[in-house]
DNA sequence: AATAACTTGCACAGCATTGTGCAAGTTATT
DNA sequence: AATAACTTGCACAATGCTGTGCAAGTTATT
């Protein structure tokens, strides 16, 4: 028997995940409880075909935190600078053009569900940044009043509130979000202006790397 | 005809009554989306009971809405620092005392279908806030990069991440939401800590007023 | 041009939830 | 002790969502 020659899937199909899982992470950043048949719909498609692409709700989902964390931990990964405000700057500021994609992996990890594979998925970005936030306590750069573990969750909420909860199209909104992000982390406000001011680079067009 | 005289309501009802709203807005700070069926429950009833207390489900939600705020409100009131970080943190410290109603107007706040009414009920506190913020900034002891609308906001947000999303048992939990909040306000997380060893009493058993 | 891949629409069963009607009980109040 | 108030359990209709089967079309690929 001649083993049939395994076709790869068709242009359209591959188009078409892609764009149910990008349908999905905006519907979802508007609404957690999105339904299957609006997702499908604002994808351009039936809902009939979406399940042609992933077997139920949580494949989906699945693959949308796993699309998203590997955006993140990608972007943490960027982030070298030895001086801990100056990397939880940069971090934020990068993570602010993921918008969408912080909302979702936000409204996904509240849902018991799916906390546990949420966590393992972004575990590269949390232990990134705790290696910041120790390394700031450690040089009395940042709050030391505050375990590292504590101030990671803090830190983590402000950013995503700063990220989420402006009004993007505002021209601060990013620079907002990065000295929200340090305000948390126990700079002043002063301090973090002065610290932008000193490293324009952190909020300007970014002059190295970062292609899509 | 004899007009029937009204007879008040039973004890036990009205006790149920209450009973349903205490149980609702636990269930509701844990899950948002929990059932008619698990507050009855909770509470010790049956459904079909518990719509003999409440017409249907926005009732009751409208009703717990008007519950919490008017306690939010209420505590407001009783704020009266001139200076601007002070009474943000003698706030934040009389609002850590209501996590569950903080949470449950929280999640409530952010469906569409309440957004509304949750505003116009917590309008007297946020008032307050922003009345806070605004002399802070004019006094020059609050951040004044932010404009007071946003400020606001940002605020409003850490102080929730502060109260429902750190353990409560933990003895420095209320401490720790105070000068979140006012790290998210401007102040540096050294002048949090000296304001709150000047003003002992912001976190210590109340010296004076809110009996229950 | 032939074929496999893909999409569509419809029908269907299943599940969870909401809100209501009603008869039968239990309990506070007078 | 009588009565109205309250609760219960059940049944019921309605809604909205999920996931699957299937037949009929359309479209990319060879």
């Amino acid at each position: 028997m001649t083993t049939s020659a395994p076709r790869r899937p068709r242009q359209d199909a591959v188009d078409n995940r892609a764009g149910i899982l990008s349908a999905a992470t905006a519907a979802i950043a508007l609404d957690p409880q999105a339904s299957i048949d609006t997702i499908a719909r604002n994808a351009g498609l039936s809902r009939r075909a979406l399940y042609g692409h992933f077997a139920d709700r949580n494949a989906l989902i699945g693959e949308i935190i796993d699309v998203g964390a590997e955006r993140f931990n990608r972007i943490a990964l960027t982030v070298t600078d030895t001086d801990a405000p100056l990397a939880l700057a940069r971090l934020t500021s990068l993570l602010w053009h993921e918008a969408a994609h912080v909302q979702v992996a936000a409204s996904i990890a509240l849902d018991d569900a799916h906390v546990a594979s949420t966590g393992k998925a972004l575990a590269p970005l949390r232990a990134a940044v705790a290696a910041i936030l120790q390394r700031g306590q450690n040089a009395d750069t940042l709050r030391t009043d505050v375990d590292v573990a504590t101030l990671a969750r803090l830190v983590e909420e402000a950013a995503r509130a700063a990220i989420t909860r402006v009004d993007a199209s505002l021209p601060e909104a990013r620079s907002l979000a990065v000295r929200t992000t340090l305000s948390m982390a126990g700079l002043s406000w002063r301090e973090t202006v002065a610290l932008l001011e000193e490293h324009p680079e952190i909020l300007g067009a970014p002059s190295s790397g970062v292609e899509h």
